[in-house]
DNA sequence: GTTACTGCAAAGCTTTTGCATCCCT
DNA sequence: AGGGATGCAAAAGCTTTGCAGTAAC
């Protein structure tokens, strides 16, 4: 995790704990997920704990908070460009490496001043696909 | 309102004010929002209401849910195609009416039918722009 | 007359905050 | 040693729910 060694961030075994499970993690868990996981290590782990060291990790560029799913915030560790393939039934998330040349018609953009996109793709997993029947 | 009259949805006075409110609104409004501005009219309107006709219109597929905002949820009465391009500073969202012939390369499909998709691009609007300074 | 909606209040969840204590650097 | 982090509990927001009364159909 010498990763994580700089930018003032300090590293107390609980933070060790929670960048351990992101660490290549590709559920998007939410805050209940990852303290979930990290309570077995660290069972005095105090929600203030996981969300301020998320909240650190996000503005340090290690995290992103993701805003996909309606019932609570998800963190994603890859920080890379990246989209996301979403289950309309259970929510299940699976990333979508591609890149895709959109931009923002100049007479659309209102003045904005554009600096990336993120594209949601809606689908049914095959697990709820079986479901269907 | 006549385009609500239909599908088993009663009309009450609160839904009529409700609907008055969304039919043809831009500004992406929070449940708060709505209840704000309809309480005007009706004083006792309660958030349950608000809730209740928003989730009514949602399973009719006449309101969209979006979950863009991390904070709260919003809803946009607008559900043809189309994206958004949002502030990152002040959250405001305005609407991209362009349609982007994106897709999930097939090796990246997961076995996931894919149904639709919905852009978010990010940017500065021009009133956080000046604030920069 | 039925069935569905309203309003109110309380409850439920997720997330934030205050504060005393602790510990990484 | 000092400043930031932790843990606990309480609070704060947003959203949902139960229920009795009411109104649309």
């Amino acid at each position: 995790m010498e990763k994580y060694r700089d930018k003032g961030l300090k590293l107390t075994p609980q933070r060790l704990a929670i960048l351990e499970y992101l660490d290549g993690n590709k559920s998007h868990p939410s805050a209940e997920d990852i303290y979930a996981s990290v309570r077995q290590k660290y069972p005095t782990m105090s929600f203030a704990t996981v969300y301020n060291t998320l909240e650190a990790l996000r503005k340090k560029g290690k995290v992103l908070e993701l805003t996909i799913d309606d019932e609570r915030r998800r963190y994603d560790p890859d920080v890379s460009t990246h989209h996301h393939l979403i289950c309309t039934d259970c929510r299940k998330i699976v990333d979508i490496e591609d890149v895709f040349s959109i931009s923002v018609p100049e007479e659309q953009k209102c003045s904005y001043e554009v600096t990336g996109n993120h594209i949601e793709f809606y689908g049914v997993c095959p697990d709820c696909k079986g479901k269907e029947i």
